[in-house]
Formats: structure tokens, C-alpha cells, sequence
RNA sequence: GCGCGAGUGGCGGAAUCGGCAGACGCACAGGACUUAAAAUCCUGGGUCAGCAAUGGCGUGCGGGUUCAAUUCCCGCCUCGCGCACCA
């Protein structure tokens, strides 16, 4: 039974017809204003895309044809991050090649998107598997490399002996390998490193540049946490050598009563005491023991233990307890602190513990009761040198810490620093599926491939599993592993570690730009045209790694000159999570998983691109709804209907007469908040105005052509099957793409009569209808008129009167 | 604990340079069409009282500013996200 609005025979329609004319494709032309519009590229998994990356892929399929349309060259692109951690896992089991599956997984993805009826430009579709495109990201590698941004350290990894492997994070239950439940311990191995933290202060400050949200803002800003303070000596008391701390505190000098070094501090040897060998041995111990997760309760009591050494307070020469605690870090700052309970919550409950001595130096709290530690409040005390050579008292925090950090730095015994939360980036897995490194061993030393080596191919195998060293799958590859050092020629054995999976998406938006480069990474020209990407968007998932990474690797790359802009991604939006018709989080247990394919089978892709942005603001997370789905369906097959008969031809409701002012109010009004809405990626009410004016529409007998056709040119980004079918119908070549997109006249947007509402003190008393440019007094007497009963017959004591909004009579 | 964001009908949401709260959609109810149903079209609806006209109350809670507050300010509560001994 053929209704009128068959979606199947128009979307296949259309999408074919779209295959054959190719009209996404961006074009390299510089007369053109660009605009590049991109989306996280998806890992392709084996479960097929699903509802929440259609969300995010829709808006910007919407606003790339939006653009294309408003006369921009659009770069709207797609690929595939497909190297990762499930595709090896599969093939251990399966013994089927990763390669396989993802190609396998890669088709689906893109018939699904291609179903979908995404505007993407395929010709410029890339997989950060492919050699072509993995050859530049070893590239970018040995840039690092040779800038000594990449270097090599022991770092502790998850290995697990039963299994004879090491296991990614996400492989661990609490504590456990999530295969077989064995047990996972810490075990150094030699690893690649990046050194983000020489970019820390760039990658702070230049997030002055972008356009992103601010919890995005914020999380980056945290996670790079830079703070400053100053780097003080405490010399040994007992033995040569000095503590140095690292304080944002320095005001609070004088306060210190004791100090704590990190159980792996190395001086802990130098000063403990023989008597307290054996306590502080146990402590280390058990400190080593511990998982990182049990050194991270917090509501736990902190324990350490007196190392029986003293340290000298620059500022007053007082003696001062060595402790180790594990409350301080080896991994921040110089792993030791001088401790100040009387101002820091930390110290304050340890020294509470321990019954050492809180001494107050700066006034405005109750020390005794909790530390004090506001720095906008309070005043110095207690802070002076008895032979009145220094003094910080009376003074206030803010102006205390640049005077003693200045002291401390003419006595050379302390200088202003800052300090970083961010650590370097680990950069290596000990996996099959990933980029190999272009790297050598000879003597112990690592060599750089030359750069036409490049891409050192990820070599054939059929064996997946672990090598049992710890080592990737590639330690099983003898032939593969033995080569020779590019400079001298003399035999050495290939690094078996592969790059991390954020390797390849730390710059596959430069490659879209010119994919199938062989000479460069990027044509330098095209790179300044389309840089930077002028929307991004997708999951806050991300908002720190993938997008830090990403900014980290643009750096270098801008600093060798090979991209011209400091930030990749000018504007950035995240979409909300799409949680299932039970308002939970969608997932196969719970079964409330929705299946893009099935929801297209019913309704069509258009009506489920429209659901999608119809559901609620983009960024917001927000349950499914297969009724609302059937609710946009309803609007589809009414705009059907304003011009198409059931047999399939032109409605004779469509005149070529003018339409009258107030239609065209309305279809100008629509023009308007449309292309605002789009712009300001506000999908959900752009839709709701559209269907105000086919709700208008169908009232009406007699619809004329000049207000359906600019309508079917503002559906088009939304819904592009229809509005193809319906141009067509209309009587129109082909395709609405690329028809320019409409334009509203401001004057026929304001009606020249008006309703506004009559407040009473502030309470809606009445309504009248006045014309738009009435006077005021008019205006007032009308007002004064449908609200008489109200103000019985007295003058207001005030009237309030906002032109072409309301009027208020206070009595 | 700290930081960020959000609380509006039965439901998703709209309206924030302060100015008619609830657009649009879902669900629901009534009507038209139909032998009947579906589909479609029309109508209704925050809530309480009232036959109705109409009025009281109403945007998480409590205060405040204002002629006027969903919107601004202060103090709470709840939920979501992130960070979590970072000296």
C-alpha cells in the first residue's frame, strides 16, 4: 500500500542521484569564503553507529549544507580512527586479522552514514590504518624526536603474569585482569614519553583563542594546573644536602613546623636517623605496596613516620622534624614540602595526628580549631627575624609572598616557580593494532628512521598473541625485528611498542585538507585556506585528552612551520548524550539500545535526522522518544501533503498567485529565526518555527509557490530527501543544494498592528490591539479604557509604558 | 570536599539586553469524516474554585531589588558532569 510520502523509494532516490553528482565535494578555491565543518571521527566498532553519533553528525550536516547553500566552500569530512584495542582483543580470540575486521566494521559505518544521508565529501575519507596516513604520523613522530619532545623512560605498567601481557586500564576490575580475574601488578618498563609539559603555559594561555564551553575551558585549565609559588632549600641539619620544596605559600614561612618528603624521595636514605631505619624501611614498604587507588582514599587517616632527621628554616634557622607521609606525591612538584598546619587542611590534619605543634602566622582564623587558609583575608604575624633583619608582619598575604619570595632569592635559598599538574604523555602500548615506532635499538641507544623509510609498515602476522615479556605481539616477529641502523648500517633490532590510539586523531583534521598529499603531510597553501576548523564537534568524553593532545601536537607542528594557525579548532561544541526511552543511559543489558537502522526502516532517514535535533538543545543530555519520532514523521507528511497530491503529482492547492502580506510575514519570519537558529546550532526551535508555518500552510486552500519554495530550500539542511523530491515536484532541476539559500526583507517582518498586554501593579489585567506606530497616548487610552474596572475611576500614581511592549498602571 | 552546569505542565522542551510563562512536539480528552477502525482534519487543556464570566496560586526552596523576576542579587536543597591529598 503506497501512501503518499514513500521515504524508502525517496531516500534510495536521492542518495543515488547524490553518489552520481557528487555535489559535497569541497572544492580548493580560494575566491570562495571556506568553512570547515568537522566531526570527531568514530572508532569503528562492531556494533555499528548508533543514535548519540547520528546527534552530533546531523547538526553539522545541517549546518555544512546550511553553509553550502548561504554560498561557502565547505569542507565536511569523515574518517576512521581505527586502530584500538577491540580489534586485537577479537583477533586473539578469533585468530581473524584486526585489518579485517575493521574493514569489515568501516563498511558499516559508512553505509549507515550514507543512509543517513550525510553530506560528507568521501573522495577525501581517510583510516588512520592506512600507511598513506599513519607514514605522516610516524612522521610527526620523529619531529618530536628530533626536537626532544620524545624520550624514553621507565614507567611503571599494568602487567598482568597469569596472562603474560600488560593491560590498558579499562582492562582491570577493581584490581583484577577483566579476562579471568587475575592478579595486576606495577611493573617498570621502558616506554616513550612526550614531553607535553614544555607546552604547559602555551596550552594554558592560548585557550584564550577559542570559541569552546566553558566546562570545557575549565577542564583543560585544571588538568594543566599551573600554579606559582616558590622553590625553597631546607638545608639538612645533620648531613650535607637541602630539601627543596616547592610552596604557593612562601608567605607562611615562618609557620612551618615540620616537614614531609614523599616515601620515594631519595634523600630519605640521607636523613634518617639509625634509629628509625627499620620504621621508615616498613613505611616504604608498605607506601610501595599500595595501589594507586588506596594512596588516593581520602577520607582515610594519613599516616607517615618520623625519619629522625631535621631540616634548617631558611627565614629563622628554627630545627625542623623530617616525617615521611605518602600524603605528598613524588610525581608534583620536588616530591617534599615544608608543612604549615596552621594554613593548610593537608598538614593540619596530620599534624593533628600527630600531635605536632600548629603555629599561627596568619591572623583572622582559629588555627586550633582548622586551618586558616584563605589568601584574600588575614594578616601577617608572628613573622619576624628577632634581629629585625626581616619581617613580614602586618602585611597581607598577597603582599607578603613577593617580598620574601625576593628575600629568599637574594640569599640564594629559594627563587619564585611554577608548577604543573600536567605530566607527560605516555606514548606507547604494548599492542599489535597501532602505528610502529620509526625507531631503532643499537647499544642500547635509540635511532631515528629516516624520513623516506617512511611508513615503516606494521608487519604481516597471524599471531596476535602477547609476546609473554611484556613486550607487543611484534617481539614475536624475529625477521621483522632484526634490521639495520639507517646511519651506520650496522644490524639492530626495531622498537616493538606502537603509538597509543590518540596518535592518529592528533591531527587527522590536517590530512582531510589534502589527503592524498605523497610529498607532504599538508600542501602549505590549502592548509592556510581551510585552518582552522571552524566547528568541531563532538563527545565531552574528550574534552581533555583527545582535544589536548590535539592542541599539544598543532603547537609543534606550528612551530616547525608546517601549519600556520596556534589553535586547531576556533569553535567547539559537545553533544549531549542520547539516553534511552527509560530516561537511562543506553546499554545492551538494560536493553533500551536504539538501532538507528530500525528507526530509519520505519520512519525514514529524514524524519530520524529531524527527531534527532528536535529531541532538545544539542549540548543537553535527553532520553529517545520513538513517539516524537512519529510526531516529526507527522510534520513531514503534512509538508507533503501543503503541495502533493496521493497520486504523487502537483497539488492543485499550488497557485502561482502572490501570497497575501500575512503568509508572507510568516514565511520571512521563518526565513529569519531558521537561519539564526542554524547559526547558533539551535536546531530544536528552528524546527518547531517550521512547523508553525505548515500548521498555517494546511489551513490554507490556496498556497502560492512563492512561499512554498523558499520553504522547501529552509527544510533542506534538515531534511534533505523530501526537500529534493518536493523541488522536483515543484517543477525544479536539481538539485536544492544548490540553490542559494533564502533571504527575509526586514520590512515584511513587522505586522503593523500590535497586541500588548495591561498590567495593574504588575498583574496582566487586559489586552488590547493597537496599530505598531500608535502614540503613546493613544496607546495609554486604551490601555486606561479595557482596564477601568481595575483602577475605578483614581489616576494612577505611575504609569509604565515600554513602546511596543506592555503598559503598567501602578495604583 | 572543590570546580562547572542544570532544576519550568503528565512527558521532551520554549521564552532570559527583566516586560503576556508554557511556543512546538508527545501523551490525553472531545468533535468531524467512516458501516467501523486506522489515517486525516478541527477543538480543548498549568493548577485550584466556579455552570460561566472571572478570580486566587504558579518556573526546586527561602529571602531581597524592581512598577514588573523563569530571567538580576543573597542564602539553601536536589540532580548531572569533571577533578580529587597537586603543597
Amino acid at each position: 500500500m503506497a501512501k503518499g510520502y514513500d521515504h524508502h523509494a525517496i531516500e534510495a532516490k536521492w542518495q543515488a542521484y547524490w553518489e552520481e553528482h557528487r555535489p559535497f565535494r569541497a572544492m580548493n578555491d580560494p575566491s570562495k569564503p571556506k568553512f570547515y565543518c568537522l566531526d570527531m571521527f568514530p572508532y569503528p566498532s562492531g556494533s555499528g553507529l548508533h543514535v548519540g553519533h547520528l546527534e552530533g553528525y546531523t547538526a553539522t550536516d545541517i549546518v555544512s549544507r546550511y553553509k553550502r547553500m548561504k554560498g561557502f566552500n565547505v569542507l565536511h569530512p569523515m574518517g576512521w580512527d581505527a586502530f584500538g584495542l577491540p580489534a586485537e582483543q577479537y583477533a586473539v580470540k578469533t585468530g581473524v586479522h584486526p585489518a579485517l575486521t575493521t574493514a569489515q566494521n568501516i563498511a558499516t559505518f559508512k553505509r549507515q552514514m550514507k543512509r543517513v544521508g550525510l553530506s560528507y565529501d568521501w573522495e577525501r575519507e581517510l583510516s588512520t590504518t592506512d600507511p598513506g596516513y599513519y607514514r605522516w604520523t610516524q612522521w610527526i613522530f620523529l619531529q618530536l624526536y628530533k626536537r626532544g619532545l620524545a624520550y624514553v623512560a621507565e614507567v611503571p605498567v599494568n602487567w598482568c603474569p597469569a596472562l603474560g601481557t600488560v593491560l590498558a586500564n579499562e582492562e582491570i576490575v577493581d584490581g583484577k585482569s577483566e579476562v579471568g580475574g587475575f592478579d595486576v601488578i606495577r611493573k617498570p618498563m621502558r616506554q616513550w614519553v612526550l614531553k607535553i609539559t614544555a607546552y604547559a603555559d602555551r596550552l594554558l594561555e592560548d585557550l584564550k583563542l577559542v570559541e569552546w564551553p566553558a566546562s570545557t575551558l575549565e577542564m583543560q585549565k585544571n588538568w594543566i594546573g599551573r600554579s606559582i609559588g616558590a622553590e625553597v632549600d631546607f638545608a639538612l641539619a645533620d648531613a650535607k644536602g637541602a630539601i627543596r620544596v616547592f610552596t604557593t605559600r612562601p608567605d607562611t614561612l615562618f609557620g612551618a613546623t615540620y616537614m614531609v618528603l614523599a616515601p620515594e624521595h631519595p634523600l630519605v636514605d640521607v636523613v634518617t636517623g639509625a634509629a628509625q631505619k627499620a620504621a621508615v624501611g616498613a613505611y616504604r614498604e608498605a607506601a610501595a605496596r599500595k595501589s594507586d587507588l588506596q594512596r588516593q582514599e581520602l577520607d582515610k587517616e594519613k599516616t607517615g613516620v618520623f625519619t629522625g632527621g631535621y631540616a634548617i628554616n631558611p627565614v629563622n634557622g628554627e630545627r625542623l622534624p623530617v616525617w615521611l607521609a605518602d600524603y605528598v606525591l613524588m610525581s608534583y612538584g620536588t616530591g617534599a614540602i615544608m608543612a604549615v598546619p596552621a594554613h593548610d587542611e593537608r598538614d593540619w590534619a596530620f599534624a593533628k595526628t600527630y600531635r605536632l605543634p600548629i603555629r599561627e602566622v596568619i591572623e583572622g582564623g582559629h588555627v586550633q580549631e582548622a586551618a586558616f587558609v584563605a589568601t584574600d583575608r588575614g594578616t601577617v604575624v608572628n613573622s619576624a627575624m628577632p634581629d629585625g633583619s626581616l619581617s613580614l608582619n602586618g602585611m597581607k598575604p598577597a603582599e607578603a609572598i613577593p617580598a620574601i619570595t625576593a628575600w629568599l632569592e637574594q640569599r640564594g635559598t629559594g627563587k619564585k616557580a611554577i608548577n604543573y599538574k600536567l605530566r607527560d604523555w605516555l606514548f606507547a602500548r604494548q599492542r599489535y593494532w597501532g602505528e610502529p615506532f620509526p625507531i631503532v635499538w643499537r647499544d642500547g641507544e635509540s635511532r631515528p628512521l629516516l624520513e623516506e623509510q617512511l611508513p615503516l609498515l606494521l608487519p604481516e602476522t597471524s599471531n596476535f598473541k602477547p609476546s609473554g615479556s611484556g613486550e607487543s605481539p611484534l617481539a614475536n616477529l624475529e625477521e621483522w625485528l632484526a634490521t639495520t641502523d639507517p646511519e651506520t648500517g650496522k644490524p639492530a633490532r626495531r622498537e616493538t611498542n606502537t603509538m597509543p590510539q590518540w596518535a592518529g586523531s592528533c591531527w587527522y583534521y590536517l590530512r582531510f585538507i589534502d589527503p592524498k598529499n605523497q610529498a607532504q603531510l599538508v600542501d602549505p597553501a590549502m592548509e592556510r585556506y581551510w585552518m582552522p576548523v571552524d566547528l568541531y564537534v563532538g563527545g565531552s568524553e574528550h574534552a581533555v585528552l583527545h582535544l589536548l593532545y590535539s592542541r599539544f601536537w598543532h603547537k609543534v607542528l606550528y612551530d616547525i612551520g608546517v601549519v600556520s594557525t596556534p589553535e586547531p579548532f576556533k569553535k567547539l561544541v559537545h553533544q549531549g548524550i542520547v539516553l534511552g526511552e527509560d530516561n537511562q543511559k543506553m546499554s545492551k543489558s538494560r536493553g533500551n539500545v536504539v538501532n538507528p537502522d530500525d528507526m530509519m526502516d520505519q520512519f525514514g532517514a529524514d524524519a530520524v535526522r529531524l527527531y534527532e535535533m528536535f529531541m532538545g538543545p544539542l549540548e543537553a543530555m535527553k532520553p529517545w522518544s520513538t513517539r516524537g519520532v512519529e510526531g516529526v514523521t507527522r510534520f513531514l507528511e503534512r509538508t507533503w501533503r501543503l503541495m502533493v497530491t496521493e497520486e504523487g503529482g502537483l497539488s492543485a492547492a499550488v497557485v502561482s498567485a502572490p501570497a497575501s502580506l500575512e503568509q508572507q510575514r510568516l514565511l520571512h519570519q521563518t526565513i529569519k529565526k531558521v537561519s539564526e537558529d542554524i547559526e547558533e546550532l539551535r536546531f530544536n526551535t528552528a524546527i518547531a518555527q517550521m512547523m508553525v508555518f505548515t500548521n498555517e500552510m494546511t489551513k490554507a486552500e490556496q498556497r502560492s509557490r512563492a512561499l512554498l519554495e523558499p520553504f522547501v530550500l529552509l527544510l533542506s539542511p534538515f531534511a534533505p530527501h523530501v526537500a529534493e523530491e518536493l523541488w522536483a515536484i515543484l517543477g525544479h532541476e536539481p538539485s536544492v543544494s544548490r540553490q542559494p539559500w533564502p533571504v527575509f526583507d526586514p520590512a515584511l517582518i513587522v505586522s503593523d498592528r500590535l497586541t500588548i498586554p495591561v498590567q495593574v501593579n504588575g498583574k496582566l489585567r487586559g489586552k488590547i490591539e493597537i496599530a505598531a506606530d500608535a502614540a503613546r497616548d493613544t496607546v495609554e487610552r486604551a490601555a486606561r479604557e479595557i482596564v477601568a474596572e481595575w483602577l475605578q475611576g483614581g489616576e494612577p500614581k505611575k504609569t509604565i509604558y515600554v513602546e511596543k511592549k506592555l503598559v503598567n498602571f501602578v495604583i
